[in-house]
DNA sequence: TAACATATGTGGTTAATAGTGGGTTAATTT
DNA sequence: AAATTAACCCACTATTAACCACATATGTTA
């Protein structure tokens, strides 16, 4: 079953003393009923949080269930992965409160920007983000295998 | 019949006087009535603890009943995972004791970082926790066969 | 275009919960 | 019988989550 999500777009806001980061009102928007507010943040690749909608996370925990622990690396991804994601809901003003852990791993000092990739919302320091943009592009023979897979 | 649990998260505590050791809130709380705060633990591989709810553990004992003992890992694997299994239960604050030989094996002694994985719970003396994380990393070839596998 | 209404981002206060410590009695074990 | 262990209870404190409040921005209507 594919994703019901497709979130687009990017926002700065700041992060408040109680470590509480609103989510864009666009994205709040698109929260299903059924989510209730609820939602797992955990790390992301690239010093970034990421952000799934519950159902979402659950399409993804049924793959992680597939993996036994007897084998290493299933074992240290699962381990690594799931320590880190917390099951959160916003508050009535549509915040939430970031995890220390994952304010420590993006390095999230005062302003934070929000952007939607699709079926995750991810949370970057946006300094971090600036520079990621500057320093990694695509070239082109990964852009070849991409267009195999995707038809933009 | 597949897991009903999915636990996540990493919390850090301190284990009292009396080895008791507290189950973080989150954790707790998602605990069925019909496991009635019973559960497993048992040594888990990478000098952790494993903690199962009952139910859970119901069903690896079923799994492990596959495992005919005239293998020889079958055999020693049987044997470490089913001496050391001790049924417990948390009392009303929700904490439990570890029971000494746990705490042996596991070298916990003031602090202990409690993990999420998924069916099962892990124990750990927090420095460990650490090593294993720095030390053992991920290889791109193992990360690319994850891929093909798990859709994250 | 001005006035009004609604929505959105941000800040602080209070009330509930969670983690921790210890004590008392009951049950085992030695 | 003494000693250790387990179950149960009570209590303190710090953290967290629910609640209230407000200003700016956005949109709508006269």
């Amino acid at each position: 079953m594919s994703s019901q999500y497709t979130f687009t777009g990017q926002f700065t806001f700041s992060i408040d003393s109680k470590n509480r980061i609103n989510i864009p009102a666009p994205i709040r928007k698109q929260f299903l009923t059924k989510d209730k507010k609820t939602f797992v943040v955990t790390r992301g690749i690239d010093r970034c949080a990421w952000i799934y909608p519950m159902s979402e996370w659950n399409l993804i925990q049924k793959e992680l269930n597939q993996l036994s622990s007897l084998s290493k690396t299933n074992r240290i991804f699962l381990r690594n992965h799931l320590r880190h994601a917390n099951i959160l809901k916003f508050d009535s003003q549509g915040r939430f409160v970031l995890p220390q852990s994952l304010i420590d791993y993006t390095s999230i000092r005062k302003d934070v920007t929000i952007i939607g990739v699709l079926n995750k919302i991810e949370i970057w320091n946006p300094n971090l983000l600036r520079k990621i943009d500057q320093s990694e592009e695509i070239d082109d023979q990964s852009y070849e295998q991409l267009s195999e897979r995707v038809n933009i």
